[in-house]
DNA sequence: GAGCAAATGTGATGTGGCTTACATTTTAAG
DNA sequence: CTTAAAATGTAAGCCACATCACATTTGCTC
Protein backbone atom coordinates (compact mmCIF):
# COMPACT_ATOMS: atom_id res chain seq x y z
CA UNK A 1 0.00 0.00 0.00
CA UNK A 2 2.75 2.25 -0.75
CA UNK A 3 0.92 5.98 -1.76
CA UNK A 4 3.45 7.92 -3.20
CA UNK A 5 1.26 10.93 -3.97
CA UNK A 6 3.96 13.03 -3.79
CA UNK A 7 4.92 13.13 -6.84
CA UNK A 8 1.91 14.04 -8.84
CA UNK A 9 2.94 17.65 -9.53
CA UNK A 10 -0.64 18.76 -9.34
CA UNK A 11 -3.47 17.43 -7.53
CA UNK A 12 -6.52 18.13 -9.72
CA UNK A 13 -9.30 18.81 -7.56
CA UNK A 14 -11.55 20.62 -10.01
CA UNK A 15 -12.86 17.35 -11.14
CA UNK A 16 -13.70 16.12 -7.46
CA UNK A 17 -15.05 19.09 -6.23
CA UNK A 18 -16.98 20.26 -9.22
CA UNK A 19 -20.75 20.40 -7.55
CA UNK A 20 -21.89 19.09 -10.37
CA UNK A 21 -20.44 15.28 -9.08
CA UNK A 22 -21.01 16.00 -5.47
CA UNK A 23 -24.74 16.84 -5.05
CA UNK A 24 -25.17 16.50 -1.81
CA UNK A 25 -21.72 17.92 -0.41
CA UNK A 26 -21.54 21.04 -2.25
CA UNK A 27 -24.35 23.28 -1.86
CA UNK A 28 -25.35 22.60 -5.56
CA UNK A 29 -24.80 25.91 -7.00
CA UNK A 30 -22.01 28.34 -7.77
CA UNK A 31 -21.41 31.86 -6.31
CA UNK A 32 -21.26 34.95 -8.23
CA UNK A 33 -19.02 37.76 -7.97
CA UNK A 34 -18.14 40.82 -9.54
CA UNK A 35 -15.04 42.45 -9.95
CA UNK A 36 -13.97 43.98 -6.49
CA UNK A 37 -16.34 42.36 -4.29
CA UNK A 38 -15.23 40.99 -0.97
CA UNK A 39 -15.68 37.43 -0.59
CA UNK A 40 -14.81 36.99 2.94
CA UNK A 41 -13.31 39.35 5.82
CA UNK A 42 -10.61 38.72 8.52
CA UNK A 43 -12.39 38.05 11.58
CA UNK A 44 -15.21 36.19 9.40
CA UNK A 45 -16.32 32.77 10.61
CA UNK A 46 -13.94 30.32 8.35
CA UNK A 47 -17.43 28.27 7.51
CA UNK A 48 -15.75 26.47 4.53
CA UNK A 49 -13.33 26.63 1.50
CA UNK A 50 -13.77 27.80 -2.40
CA UNK A 51 -12.46 26.75 -5.08
CA UNK A 52 -12.72 28.95 -8.09
CA UNK A 53 -14.49 28.07 -10.99
CA UNK A 54 -13.87 31.08 -13.34
CA UNK A 55 -11.87 34.27 -12.58
CA UNK A 56 -9.38 35.36 -10.54
CA UNK A 57 -9.63 35.77 -6.57
CA UNK A 58 -6.70 38.12 -4.86
CA UNK A 59 -6.34 37.39 -1.37
CA UNK A 60 -5.20 40.40 0.51
CA UNK A 61 -4.22 42.42 3.78
CA UNK A 62 -3.96 46.37 4.63
CA UNK A 63 -0.93 47.70 6.15
CA UNK A 64 -1.14 50.43 8.65
CA UNK A 65 -1.59 53.25 6.21
CA UNK A 66 -4.35 51.62 4.05
CA UNK A 67 -2.45 50.66 1.24
CA UNK A 68 -3.31 46.99 0.24
CA UNK A 69 -0.67 44.14 0.36
CA UNK A 70 -1.48 41.27 -2.36
CA UNK A 71 -0.48 37.64 -0.68
CA UNK A 72 -1.71 35.67 -3.38
CA UNK A 73 -3.15 35.59 -6.25
CA UNK A 74 -5.13 32.77 -7.21
CA UNK A 75 -7.06 30.89 -10.90
CA UNK A 76 -9.16 28.69 -12.38
CA UNK A 77 -9.55 24.81 -10.00
CA UNK A 78 -7.65 27.01 -7.18
CA UNK A 79 -8.55 26.64 -3.69
CA UNK A 80 -8.61 29.42 -1.01
CA UNK A 81 -9.92 29.49 2.42
CA UNK A 82 -8.40 26.06 3.27
CA UNK A 83 -7.11 26.93 6.42
CA UNK A 84 -10.53 26.51 7.56
CA UNK A 85 -10.28 22.45 7.30
CA UNK A 86 -6.82 23.12 9.55
CA UNK A 87 -9.10 24.42 12.34
CA UNK A 88 -8.84 28.08 11.67
CA UNK A 89 -12.04 29.27 12.71
CA UNK A 90 -11.68 33.24 11.76
CA UNK A 91 -10.41 33.96 8.27
CA UNK A 92 -7.12 36.12 8.65
CA UNK A 93 -7.25 37.71 5.30
CA UNK A 94 -9.67 39.60 2.77
CA UNK A 95 -10.76 37.69 -0.39
CA UNK A 96 -11.14 39.56 -3.51
CA UNK A 97 -12.46 38.67 -6.67
CA UNK A 98 -10.83 40.86 -9.29
CA UNK A 99 -12.09 39.70 -12.08
CA UNK A 100 -15.69 39.79 -13.50
CA UNK A 101 -17.60 37.78 -13.51
CA UNK A 102 -16.10 35.38 -10.48
CA UNK A 103 -17.65 31.95 -10.14
CA UNK A 104 -16.91 30.04 -6.83
CA UNK A 105 -17.49 26.86 -5.88
CA UNK A 106 -18.16 26.92 -1.95
CA UNK A 107 -17.83 23.95 0.04
CA UNK A 108 -19.07 23.76 3.87
CA UNK A 109 -16.60 22.13 6.62
CA UNK A 110 -18.74 19.72 7.43
CA UNK A 111 -19.06 18.25 4.17
CA UNK A 112 -15.43 18.61 3.60
CA UNK A 113 -14.64 16.52 6.73
CA UNK A 114 -17.12 13.36 5.62
CA UNK A 115 -16.06 13.57 2.16
CA UNK A 116 -12.48 13.48 3.96
CA UNK A 117 -13.48 10.51 5.59
CA UNK A 118 -15.12 8.47 3.30
CA UNK A 119 -13.09 8.94 -0.04
CA UNK A 120 -9.05 8.24 1.23
CA UNK A 121 -8.20 9.33 -2.16
CA UNK A 122 -10.00 12.90 -1.81
CA UNK A 123 -8.69 13.02 1.61
CA UNK A 124 -4.74 12.47 0.69
CA UNK A 125 -5.47 14.99 -2.34
CA UNK A 126 -6.32 17.47 0.25
CA UNK A 127 -3.51 17.32 2.53
CA UNK A 128 -1.14 17.23 -0.27
CA UNK A 129 -2.77 20.58 -1.29
CA UNK A 130 -1.99 21.91 2.01
CA UNK A 131 1.58 20.58 1.63
CA UNK A 132 2.22 22.16 -1.26
CA UNK A 133 1.10 25.09 0.25
CA UNK A 134 3.47 24.58 2.61
CA UNK A 135 6.22 24.39 0.39
CA UNK A 136 5.19 27.04 -1.82
CA UNK A 137 5.23 29.32 1.78
CA UNK A 138 8.41 28.03 2.78
CA UNK A 139 10.09 28.49 -0.84
CA UNK A 140 9.03 32.07 -0.62
CA UNK A 141 10.16 32.25 2.92
CA UNK A 142 13.56 31.08 1.85
CA UNK A 143 14.18 32.80 -0.54
CA UNK A 144 13.55 36.00 1.43
CA UNK A 145 16.13 35.19 4.02
CA UNK A 146 19.02 34.00 1.62
CA UNK A 147 18.02 36.31 -1.70
CA UNK A 148 18.35 39.40 -3.00
CA UNK A 149 15.62 41.22 -4.31
CA UNK A 150 16.72 40.82 -7.90
CA UNK A 151 17.29 37.19 -7.54
CA UNK A 152 13.87 37.00 -5.83
CA UNK A 153 12.18 38.67 -8.68
CA UNK A 154 14.07 36.27 -11.32
CA UNK A 155 12.47 32.82 -9.13
CA UNK A 156 9.45 34.33 -9.78
CA UNK A 157 9.47 35.21 -12.88
CA UNK A 158 10.76 31.91 -13.61
CA UNK A 159 7.95 29.81 -11.67
CA UNK A 160 5.20 32.21 -13.46
CA UNK A 161 6.70 31.02 -17.22
CA UNK A 162 6.99 27.47 -15.60
CA UNK A 163 3.30 27.86 -14.65
CA UNK A 164 1.62 29.98 -17.29
CA UNK A 165 4.51 30.47 -19.85
CA UNK A 166 3.64 29.96 -23.72
CA UNK A 167 6.25 29.44 -26.21
CA UNK A 168 6.33 31.39 -29.41
CA UNK A 169 9.50 31.40 -31.44
CA UNK A 170 12.25 31.10 -29.26
CA UNK A 171 11.68 33.21 -26.82
CA UNK A 172 8.65 32.18 -23.80
CA UNK A 173 5.74 34.70 -23.43
CA UNK A 174 3.94 34.82 -20.04
CA UNK A 175 0.53 37.07 -19.80
CA UNK A 176 -0.31 38.08 -16.49
CA UNK A 177 -2.82 40.22 -14.50
CA UNK A 178 -0.23 41.88 -12.22
CA UNK A 179 0.95 45.24 -11.17
CA UNK A 180 4.17 46.08 -10.18
CA UNK A 181 2.88 46.75 -7.08
CA UNK A 182 1.61 43.32 -7.04
CA UNK A 183 5.03 41.94 -8.22
CA UNK A 184 6.87 44.03 -5.30
CA UNK A 185 4.19 42.61 -2.51
CA UNK A 186 4.43 38.84 -3.66
CA UNK A 187 8.47 38.85 -3.69
CA UNK A 188 8.71 41.70 -0.43
CA UNK A 189 10.15 44.48 -1.72
CA UNK A 190 8.68 48.24 -3.44
CA UNK A 191 7.26 49.31 -6.11
CA UNK A 192 10.04 51.19 -7.21
CA UNK A 193 12.75 48.49 -6.99
CA UNK A 194 10.72 46.13 -9.42
CA UNK A 195 10.51 49.28 -11.97
CA UNK A 196 14.36 49.53 -11.67
CA UNK A 197 15.13 45.60 -12.14
CA UNK A 198 12.55 45.19 -14.76
CA UNK A 199 14.27 47.60 -17.13
CA UNK A 200 17.17 46.42 -15.85
CA UNK A 201 16.83 42.56 -17.11
CA UNK A 202 15.50 44.70 -20.34
CA UNK A 203 18.52 46.01 -21.13
CA UNK A 204 20.68 43.41 -20.71
CA UNK A 205 17.80 41.35 -23.30
CA UNK A 206 17.07 38.86 -20.84
CA UNK A 207 13.24 39.83 -20.63
CA UNK A 208 11.03 42.48 -22.49
CA UNK A 209 7.74 43.33 -20.67
CA UNK A 210 4.27 45.26 -21.50
CA UNK A 211 1.47 45.66 -19.02
CA UNK A 212 0.04 42.37 -18.91
CA UNK A 213 2.91 40.38 -20.68
CA UNK A 214 6.73 39.47 -19.91
CA UNK A 215 8.37 38.11 -22.76
CA UNK A 216 11.21 35.58 -21.76
CA UNK A 217 14.43 35.85 -24.32
CA UNK A 218 16.60 33.93 -22.37
CA UNK A 219 15.34 31.35 -19.26
CA UNK A 220 18.21 30.51 -18.37
CA UNK A 221 19.57 33.81 -17.38
CA UNK A 222 17.16 34.57 -15.48
CA UNK B 1 -22.09 19.70 15.58
CA UNK B 2 -19.64 23.28 16.05
CA UNK B 3 -16.19 22.51 16.10
CA UNK B 4 -14.34 24.81 17.79
CA UNK B 5 -11.06 23.05 18.49
CA UNK B 6 -9.26 26.49 17.24
CA UNK B 7 -9.83 27.63 20.18
CA UNK B 8 -7.94 25.76 22.72
CA UNK B 9 -4.23 26.87 22.62
CA UNK B 10 -2.35 23.42 22.45
CA UNK B 11 -2.89 20.16 21.29
CA UNK B 12 -1.79 17.69 23.56
CA UNK B 13 -0.63 14.84 21.78
CA UNK B 14 1.37 13.49 23.95
CA UNK B 15 -1.21 11.94 25.72
CA UNK B 16 -2.82 10.44 22.64
CA UNK B 17 0.38 9.59 20.82
CA UNK B 18 2.24 8.05 23.69
CA UNK B 19 3.20 4.23 23.00
CA UNK B 20 1.87 3.01 26.21
CA UNK B 21 -1.43 3.61 25.02
CA UNK B 22 -1.00 3.10 21.59
CA UNK B 23 0.27 -0.66 21.78
CA UNK B 24 -0.80 -1.99 18.08
CA UNK B 25 -0.19 1.76 16.30
CA UNK B 26 2.98 2.60 17.21
CA UNK B 27 5.72 -0.04 17.30
CA UNK B 28 5.43 0.20 20.89
CA UNK B 29 9.10 1.56 21.95
CA UNK B 30 11.10 5.09 22.21
CA UNK B 31 14.01 5.36 20.02
CA UNK B 32 16.86 6.32 21.65
CA UNK B 33 19.32 9.11 20.49
CA UNK B 34 23.06 10.30 21.84
CA UNK B 35 23.84 14.27 21.49
CA UNK B 36 24.75 15.12 17.58
CA UNK B 37 22.55 11.94 16.49
CA UNK B 38 20.88 12.56 13.03
CA UNK B 39 17.54 11.21 13.26
CA UNK B 40 17.39 11.42 9.47
CA UNK B 41 19.07 13.43 6.40
CA UNK B 42 17.06 15.81 3.48
CA UNK B 43 16.38 12.68 1.35
CA UNK B 44 15.74 10.37 3.25
CA UNK B 45 12.02 8.35 2.45
CA UNK B 46 9.57 9.91 5.31
CA UNK B 47 8.02 6.95 6.88
CA UNK B 48 6.48 8.72 9.84
CA UNK B 49 6.58 11.15 12.49
CA UNK B 50 8.17 11.59 15.06
CA UNK B 51 7.02 12.97 18.92
CA UNK B 52 9.61 13.82 21.26
CA UNK B 53 9.22 12.26 24.71
CA UNK B 54 12.49 13.36 25.84
CA UNK B 55 15.23 15.97 25.01
CA UNK B 56 15.53 19.09 22.25
CA UNK B 57 15.45 18.36 18.75
CA UNK B 58 16.95 20.64 16.53
CA UNK B 59 15.93 20.86 12.54
CA UNK B 60 18.62 22.26 10.53
CA UNK B 61 19.84 22.74 6.93
CA UNK B 62 23.40 23.44 5.71
CA UNK B 63 23.80 26.64 3.66
CA UNK B 64 26.66 26.70 0.88
CA UNK B 65 29.79 27.20 2.89
CA UNK B 66 28.70 24.37 4.77
CA UNK B 67 27.76 26.07 7.68
CA UNK B 68 24.80 25.13 10.03
CA UNK B 69 21.58 27.18 9.80
CA UNK B 70 18.96 26.29 12.44
CA UNK B 71 15.03 26.31 11.24
CA UNK B 72 13.18 25.05 14.44
CA UNK B 73 14.34 23.92 18.03
CA UNK B 74 12.09 21.55 19.48
CA UNK B 75 11.59 20.27 22.68
CA UNK B 76 9.48 17.61 24.75
CA UNK B 77 5.56 16.80 23.65
CA UNK B 78 6.49 18.56 20.36
CA UNK B 79 6.18 16.74 16.40
CA UNK B 80 8.48 17.01 14.12
CA UNK B 81 8.94 15.11 10.35
CA UNK B 82 4.71 16.17 10.37
CA UNK B 83 5.04 16.91 6.80
CA UNK B 84 5.14 13.13 6.18
CA UNK B 85 1.46 13.35 6.68
CA UNK B 86 0.84 16.11 4.03
CA UNK B 87 2.53 13.46 1.29
CA UNK B 88 5.92 14.36 1.22
CA UNK B 89 7.69 11.38 0.26
CA UNK B 90 11.42 12.72 1.23
CA UNK B 91 12.11 14.61 4.15
CA UNK B 92 13.84 18.20 3.53
CA UNK B 93 15.84 18.95 6.18
CA UNK B 94 17.93 17.27 9.07
CA UNK B 95 16.92 16.40 11.94
CA UNK B 96 19.57 16.00 14.85
CA UNK B 97 19.05 15.16 18.43
CA UNK B 98 20.94 17.85 20.60
CA UNK B 99 20.15 16.59 24.04
CA UNK B 100 21.78 13.26 25.69
CA UNK B 101 19.36 10.99 25.75
CA UNK B 102 16.87 12.24 23.35
CA UNK B 103 13.71 9.77 22.98
CA UNK B 104 11.47 10.03 20.69
CA UNK B 105 8.21 8.36 19.93
CA UNK B 106 8.14 7.21 16.03
CA UNK B 107 4.55 6.21 14.72
CA UNK B 108 4.58 5.22 10.94
CA UNK B 109 2.76 6.78 8.33
CA UNK B 110 -0.13 3.62 7.50
CA UNK B 111 -1.02 3.49 11.49
CA UNK B 112 -1.36 7.58 11.53
CA UNK B 113 -3.64 7.55 8.30
CA UNK B 114 -5.60 4.98 10.38
CA UNK B 115 -5.91 6.42 13.54
CA UNK B 116 -7.01 9.73 11.78
CA UNK B 117 -9.46 8.42 10.20
CA UNK B 118 -11.09 6.37 12.45
CA UNK B 119 -10.18 8.92 15.96
CA UNK B 120 -12.02 11.70 15.00
CA UNK B 121 -10.42 14.04 17.73
CA UNK B 122 -7.74 12.60 16.94
CA UNK B 123 -7.99 13.67 12.69
CA UNK B 124 -8.46 17.18 14.25
CA UNK B 125 -5.98 17.68 16.46
CA UNK B 126 -3.40 16.77 13.62
CA UNK B 127 -5.06 19.02 11.64
CA UNK B 128 -4.77 21.76 14.18
CA UNK B 129 -1.09 21.32 14.62
CA UNK B 130 -0.39 21.31 10.81
CA UNK B 131 -2.40 25.03 11.11
CA UNK B 132 -0.42 25.73 14.07
CA UNK B 133 2.75 25.02 12.28
CA UNK B 134 1.42 27.34 9.14
CA UNK B 135 0.56 30.59 11.16
CA UNK B 136 3.19 30.08 12.85
CA UNK B 137 5.81 29.97 9.71
CA UNK B 138 3.39 33.18 8.26
CA UNK B 139 3.67 34.70 11.14
CA UNK B 140 7.72 34.54 10.84
CA UNK B 141 6.88 35.37 7.21
CA UNK B 142 5.24 38.56 7.96
CA UNK B 143 7.68 39.67 10.18
CA UNK B 144 10.70 39.19 8.17
CA UNK B 145 8.46 41.32 5.42
CA UNK B 146 7.36 44.36 7.38
CA UNK B 147 9.30 44.58 10.77
CA UNK B 148 12.83 45.59 11.12
CA UNK B 149 15.64 43.33 12.81
CA UNK B 150 15.24 44.43 16.57
CA UNK B 151 11.50 44.62 16.12
CA UNK B 152 12.10 41.43 15.15
CA UNK B 153 14.43 39.72 17.99
CA UNK B 154 11.94 41.85 20.74
CA UNK B 155 8.75 39.68 19.26
CA UNK B 156 11.05 36.37 19.47
CA UNK B 157 12.02 37.15 22.79
CA UNK B 158 8.27 38.04 24.28
CA UNK B 159 7.10 34.78 22.26
CA UNK B 160 10.22 33.12 24.20
CA UNK B 161 9.14 34.42 27.71
CA UNK B 162 5.14 33.12 26.61
CA UNK B 163 6.25 30.36 26.21
CA UNK B 164 8.83 29.48 28.93
CA UNK B 165 9.12 32.36 30.90
CA UNK B 166 9.31 32.29 34.54
CA UNK B 167 8.15 35.34 37.24
CA UNK B 168 11.33 36.36 39.71
CA UNK B 169 10.38 39.37 41.57
CA UNK B 170 9.34 41.88 39.18
CA UNK B 171 10.97 40.41 36.16
CA UNK B 172 10.74 37.42 34.06
CA UNK B 173 13.39 34.91 33.68
CA UNK B 174 13.70 32.81 30.15
CA UNK B 175 15.83 30.01 30.44
CA UNK B 176 16.78 28.70 26.77
CA UNK B 177 19.32 26.54 24.81
CA UNK B 178 19.97 29.43 22.02
CA UNK B 179 23.20 30.51 20.85
CA UNK B 180 23.33 33.91 19.60
CA UNK B 181 23.71 32.23 16.12
CA UNK B 182 20.79 30.16 16.26
CA UNK B 183 18.82 33.31 17.46
CA UNK B 184 20.37 34.82 14.40
CA UNK B 185 19.32 32.49 12.04
CA UNK B 186 15.40 32.03 13.48
CA UNK B 187 15.33 35.76 12.93
CA UNK B 188 16.95 36.03 9.74
CA UNK B 189 19.63 37.85 10.66
CA UNK B 190 23.83 37.77 11.63
CA UNK B 191 24.95 36.79 14.94
CA UNK B 192 27.24 40.31 15.03
CA UNK B 193 23.82 41.93 14.43
CA UNK B 194 22.29 39.60 17.25
CA UNK B 195 25.14 40.70 19.78
CA UNK B 196 24.67 44.30 19.28
CA UNK B 197 20.62 44.61 20.00
CA UNK B 198 21.04 42.35 22.74
CA UNK B 199 23.61 44.85 24.61
CA UNK B 200 21.46 47.91 23.01
CA UNK B 201 18.67 46.21 25.09
CA UNK B 202 20.86 45.64 28.28
CA UNK B 203 22.25 49.38 27.40
CA UNK B 204 18.54 50.31 27.58
CA UNK B 205 17.97 48.40 30.97
CA UNK B 206 15.21 46.28 28.84
CA UNK B 207 17.00 43.24 29.51
CA UNK B 208 19.62 41.52 30.66
CA UNK B 209 21.18 37.81 30.05
CA UNK B 210 24.11 35.49 30.39
CA UNK B 211 24.68 32.59 28.05
CA UNK B 212 21.86 30.34 28.85
CA UNK B 213 18.98 32.62 30.56
CA UNK B 214 17.54 36.00 29.59
CA UNK B 215 16.35 38.40 32.37
CA UNK B 216 13.44 40.73 30.75
CA UNK B 217 13.29 43.86 33.11
CA UNK B 218 10.79 45.65 30.72
CA UNK B 219 8.44 43.05 28.98
CA UNK B 220 6.08 46.04 27.36
CA UNK B 221 9.27 48.26 26.57
CA UNK B 222 10.39 44.87 23.87
C1' DG C 1 -11.00 63.29 -27.21
C1' DA C 2 -10.64 65.73 -22.82
C1' DG C 3 -9.69 64.87 -18.32
C1' DC C 4 -8.24 62.08 -14.58
C1' DA C 5 -6.60 58.31 -11.89
C1' DA C 6 -3.69 54.47 -11.87
C1' DA C 7 0.47 52.56 -13.28
C1' DT C 8 5.07 53.17 -14.52
C1' DG C 9 9.71 55.51 -14.86
C1' DT C 10 13.79 57.74 -12.85
C1' DG C 11 16.85 60.48 -10.22
C1' DA C 12 18.84 62.04 -5.50
C1' DT C 13 19.60 60.90 -0.94
C1' DG C 14 19.67 58.20 3.27
C1' DT C 15 20.52 54.12 6.10
C1' DG C 16 19.98 49.44 8.23
C1' DG C 17 22.39 45.87 8.65
C1' DC C 18 25.87 42.91 6.19
C1' DT C 19 30.82 42.29 5.77
C1' DT C 20 35.21 42.00 7.36
C1' DA C 21 38.42 41.75 10.68
C1' DC C 22 39.89 41.15 15.00
C1' DA C 23 39.71 41.02 20.44
C1' DT C 24 37.93 38.87 24.42
C1' DT C 25 35.55 35.52 27.18
C1' DT C 26 33.66 31.05 28.18
C1' DT C 27 33.48 26.21 27.83
C1' DA C 28 35.19 21.75 26.95
C1' DA C 29 38.95 18.47 26.58
C1' DG C 30 43.25 16.43 27.92
C1' DC D 1 46.12 23.78 34.72
C1' DT D 2 46.83 24.21 29.90
C1' DT D 3 45.14 24.64 25.45
C1' DA D 4 42.04 24.67 21.84
C1' DA D 5 37.59 25.59 20.16
C1' DA D 6 33.28 27.83 20.46
C1' DA D 7 30.75 31.74 21.69
C1' DT D 8 30.56 36.52 22.33
C1' DG D 9 32.01 41.52 21.74
C1' DT D 10 33.22 45.70 18.96
C1' DA D 11 34.15 48.78 15.24
C1' DA D 12 34.82 50.71 10.52
C1' DG D 13 33.30 50.66 5.74
C1' DC D 14 30.16 49.68 2.34
C1' DC D 15 26.17 48.69 -0.50
C1' DA D 16 21.62 47.05 -1.72
C1' DC D 17 17.33 48.96 -1.10
C1' DA D 18 14.19 52.06 0.93
C1' DT D 19 12.52 56.63 0.77
C1' DC D 20 11.19 60.81 -1.26
C1' DA D 21 9.96 63.55 -4.89
C1' DC D 22 8.48 64.22 -9.13
C1' DA D 23 7.78 63.18 -14.49
C1' DT D 24 5.61 60.45 -17.88
C1' DT D 25 2.58 57.10 -19.78
C1' DT D 26 -1.54 54.33 -20.09
C1' DG D 27 -6.20 53.40 -19.87
C1' DC D 28 -10.68 54.47 -18.39
C1' DT D 29 -14.80 57.58 -17.97
C1' DC D 30 -17.86 61.10 -19.44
Amino acid sequence: MKENIWCLENVNLYHILCPHKLKGYSKGHFQNYKSGDFIYFPGDTSKGIFMISKGKVKIVSYNKNGDEVVKAILGKGEIFGEKAILGSNERADYAMACTEPTLLCPMDLPSMYELMRNNKKFGLSIYKLIGLRIKKMERRFESLLFHDVRTRLCEFIKDLAEEKGVKRGDMICVTHFYTQKDFADLIGTKRETVTRLFNELKQEEIIDYSRKEIQIYCLEKL
